[in-house]
DNA sequence: TTCGATTTGTTCGTATGTATT
DNA sequence: TAATACATACGAACAAATCGA
């Protein structure tokens, strides 16, 4: 029996496991915040009393999950929404031809409201939580081709307001974390094609009814907790969707 | 210097990556097919002569990049296309409400052809080589859901006729792999959404210029070789395109 | 049914290489 | 240059699953 750290589990699971989970924990707690590096391998085995390998195997799972990153000769850092790298992680319109390119964004409107249905189910939220609903304009070289109608629980986001999201640089999510150390982690995205309705086409230059794709996303942060349900519409004529189905282990 | 199996290369690279690269290029040269166990990690280490540590870093790898299954007490298996693991893991649309199904196939067109610039370029052909052409419809349940038009290779598929295509039971990669011995272990796709023409809004059932799905997928072999080009047409109707941003780890 | 051989899974430990500061 | 941190490689021991005798 192997109970280093024995959490008084039913099943007992592998001991790299509850390291792992250990390490989640403190994410969410924010001991180690985002951008921030954590304790060296060395360090963690003897607070956590395992050895370095089995350090090595936790933490090789959370950064194949993205949710940290390793330097050699560095450290291993928390993974941070104001990188590139992330960006594009997240991020998964490109155009047709031009190289891939990180959208500029548009507030278009900001309001409070109670959660619909939809938004209840997809974000486990109570009856009648409130919820804040944005709606933002993608832009790529100039020209509109994203519109973003985003929702997220006002109780997880106090104090949001237009201003704030004015102000920030970088993505939303990065004004997530700064913010209110809510990391995005995760997104499912379920994808359609529909007919652009009056408000879109208007939006995104294209005629009434002309297809666009639509996109239902679901974020989430760490333990698969869901922080965000966010509904897109893109202009294809010149851009497109890329999904190219992970190349698997690092080149 | 480690050079246990060094094969002359200009950099050093780990030992493990050499490992991976001689599996690889076993799974290529067919020496362990589809569906087979390859040696254990004890014999491939002796016959490599590298640490078991090495070789399960190797091995590690090429699971994570689903080329390879593991299973404890019996051995480690070359992924293989006739499993419903790993059809899901290329075939990308679901029911909106229904749970997942894998779709029936039906044979619409089949011929031989010159390849066009854009099979060219997406296949790495030679200018004026031959290509199978065929078109499929996709059905789930009962109904025509995704219209397929495959581009292959002609002079790596050779003797591919209808009844072959027809006869198979299990997916077209199936067929590729119990036939051809080619593996397709990653794919890339573009996603956007045109206006269905006439033909394809038949085939769907969809009215002409109805907003479809329409998809550009390359299906790669080992050592990123593309082996096929695939344009799809899905109707979005009662079911979509399903992209969940890969949960990283096994959970 | 039991047992033993085989194979992968987990955990430990150590040594050395390489990148960063 | 020295210290630190991750990366690679080796080896050993035991656990857990599988399979056939």
């Amino acid at each position: 029996m192997h109970d280093a750290l024995s959490t008084g589990l039913p099943t007992t699971q592998p001991l790299y496991k509850e390291v792992k989970l250990r390490l989640t924990r403190g994410l969410v707690e924010g001991v180690w915040k985002s951008g921030e590096v954590i304790p060296s391998e060395s360090r963690l085995a003897t607070r956590f009393a395992v050895s370095i390998g089995t350090i090595r195997k936790a933490i090789d799972e959370l950064v194949a999950e993205q949710i940290l990153v390793r330097q050699q000769g560095r450290g291993t850092f928390v993974a941070t929404h104001t990188e590139d790298r992330t960006a594009f992680y997240f991020f998964h319109i490109a155009g047709k031809h031009e190289p891939r390119e990180l959208p500029a964004h548009e507030l278009l409107a900001f309001r409070r409201a109670k959660a619909d249905p939809e938004a209840e189910r997809a974000l486990g939220l109570e009856r009648g939580a409130r919820v804040c609903v944005m709606r933002n304009v993608l832009t790529l070289s100039g020209k509109p081709v994203v519109l973003d109608d985003i929702t997220i629980p006002a109780e997880r986001f106090p104090g949001l307001d237009e201003a704030a999201l004015r102000g920030r640089e970088g993505t939303i999510y990065g004004l997530y974390e700064a913010r209110y150390r809510i990391n995005v982690v995760r997104i499912a995205e379920r994808l359609s094609a529909v007919p652009a309705e009056a408000d879109v086409a208007t939006i995104l230059g294209v005629k009434a009814r002309a297809p666009v794709l639509f996109i239902r996303r679901i974020a989430y942060t760490y333990h698969d907790a869901p922080v965000e349900l966010r509904k897109s519409w893109v202009n294809t004529e010149a851009h497109e969707y890329v999904s190219d189905l992970w190349k698997g282990a690092p080149r």
